[in-house]
DNA sequence: AGAAATTGTTAAACCGTTTAATCTCACTGA
DNA sequence: TCAGTGAGATTAAACGGTTTAACAATTTCT
């Protein structure tokens, strides 16, 4: 039906193994014979099929990257550097979006395995561990963040929340902020336990009560009734650690309702530098990720992992980075 | 080397066609021999592959998203709906990412056309029509937002820009502004081009002058610099209508820092309905345009195109609706 | 009971490409 | 002159599924 590397042959009056040698670059084939088979394929306009190719030739070169929810800015950015340098390795990349939910993200995992990629970048924490190591079984490469310890065809990615949370809290206390809250984020996730319990244990370090914790949902809503409930403290914070960005907006529209001025009065940090942080107004201070670095290294990782020899896994370290903004100020004298 | 349909066959002592049957659920089969097989793909955890199926059937079962920038937080929801209306219709759908470069977007089509997609919803107005003409004329079917009449395979998905104007044009009338500004965007951009003549017309419908009229770059600092312009002019306009909410943003800040306040001072209004909007302090008077009906809309367009025996294009139209915000008030008296 | 209709299963061809094995033939060197 | 060489091209067998014509078994009908 469509244009087949048959129809390039017969035009180019050379058989298809030829055809796919000038296609593949193998260099097999003389000048006269390669020039033949080029104008015949600009002719027709023929474009391989990549199931065929695929199927034929056994070298799998796609790469998946599965993210919870595209829509959190958290990920386009890691989806993009992900991809642009997938693509630089020579790999296809699929995307899935589990949405939070486990019955996609076992559907997804399994669209990878139908698409017999060479290897998954899993970007999301609802995925269970079971479902790892089947990819893995199948001598499919993933990488994680801190779901697993590392093991054959697994890698993990660590972000150092930790030590953003330290230069939050270092930046603060060097403001002169002595009473500092912190608004949590959703209870079952680790990445924000992690968070959690480095402010408590630096807040400690400097000789400080923790606390107040707040509750928070990663969302503006959460944040902004955190802030209404902070406003009327007493003794009030004079600083607020947020989960993330969201809800550190939402904290400083809180605050500011109630006639708290940001950060005359409160400073409020965040966590992600989303674009919202430089957005917002005043600007927030927040912890950078680095993002593009992460999706780079999950592919340069997931590469490593499937084209060696032995798919030994290894540990990779993300750096998080404090990115000031004017959401935080010295204390007010008391 | 990996499990295919052949050990599925053995385990369940059957032919391979008869596994097949029972994967596409064509009901040739008995229920025990069925039962049979699923439990041995069950035990051997098969998952067929991708490849080989669209290969053998020539149903082709993909459909394709191009967008010029996944980080522009237009994009997400869109992709998000159109991905999920697609694998409702029994698509699988890969996404594109041009970064608004023409060579990338070149590229982007040839994989479409390497995926022998069944059709593309193209979101960006990078791509040539030239190029546009090559999809339909291998029958890929092709939606686009207004850059080519309708025609064999190509449908046209019409965003009501003109529309979203006029309402916000009303609003701010009817909120008693008579000097109202506009921050335009890029210059190529159609879009935008489009908004600009609905101010410019809306304007004259209430007997005002249109203008001033000044430059933005879609972005924070074109929306910044205006906003600094505007607020040192004289007479001030009382309200400012921007090309999109960043730029609103952007000119919110340039007012706020020369003191003037919004909206008590001067009005702004965005468009696109982003989460800035939402979150920005104040909240944006924005548009929304249905971003989750056009991602469905598009699929569902395609869907229609590639189906039918006639592949007849059609013309489709995407509503935009005024969002009220804390951004527009009163004008003030003089 | 035997023919006809229905249902279930299989063997083999095919999808569009790659690739190992094989063939051709002009050229080299002894 | 002729075996040996090697570049360039071809042939044919995969790859992992689906599809279809043909056959076998069972049920239905007369």
């Amino acid at each position: 039906m469509a244009l087949t590397i048959r129809d390039v042959a017969r035009e180019a009056g050379v058989s298809t193994a030829t055809v796919s040698n000038v296609l593949n670059r193998t260099g097999k084939v003389g000048r006269r014979t390669q020039r033949l088979v080029v104008s015949a394929v600009r002719k027709l306009g023929y474009v391989p099929d990549v199931h065929a190719r695929h199927l034929a030739s056994h070298d799998r070169r796609t790469l998946g990257i599965i993210v919870s929810d595209i829509e959190n800015p958290f990920f386009p950015e890691v989806i993009k550097s992900f991809e642009v340098r997938a693509q630089q390795l020579g790999y296809d990349a699929i995307l899935s979006d589990t949405n939070y939910d486990p019955r996609r993200t076992r559907r997804a995992a399994e669209r990878m395995m139908e698409h017999k990629v060479r290897g998954v970048a899993v970007m999301t924490s609802e995925i269970s561990v079971r479902l790892i190591h089947e990819l893995a079984r199948r001598k499919i490469a993933v990488t994680f963040l801190d779901l697993a310890p590392v093991r054959e065809y697994m890698s993990n990615l660590r972000i150092n929340y930790a030590s953003g949370v330290d230069q939050i809290v270092k930046h603060l206390y060097e403001l002169g902020h002595r009473r500092i809250a912190f608004v949590a984020g959703r209870d079952g996730l680790k990445s924000n336990a992690v968070r959690l319990e480095a402010y408590e244990q630096r807040m400690k370090m400097y000789g400080l009560e923790p606390g107040p914790v707040l509750p928070g949902d990663l969302r503006f809503e959460g944040g902004m009734s955190a802030g209404l409930e902070i406003a009327k403290m007493s003794p009030r914070p004079t600083a607020v650690v947020a989960i993330n960005d969201l809800t550190a907006v939402g904290v400083m529209k809180g605050l500011m309702q109630t006639g708290c001025r940001v950060p005359q009065d409160v400073s409020v940090t965040g966590f992600d530098k989303t674009r919202l942080a430089e957005y917002s107004n005043p600007s927030i201070t927040t912890v950078d990720i680095h993002r593009e670095t992460l999706g780079k290294i999950a592919a340069d990782a997931l590469h490593e992992l499937s084209d060696s020899a032995n798919p030994t896994g290894k540990e990779y370290e993300i750096e998080a980075e404090l990115v000031l903004g004017e959401s935080s100020g010295p204390a007010p004298l008391t």
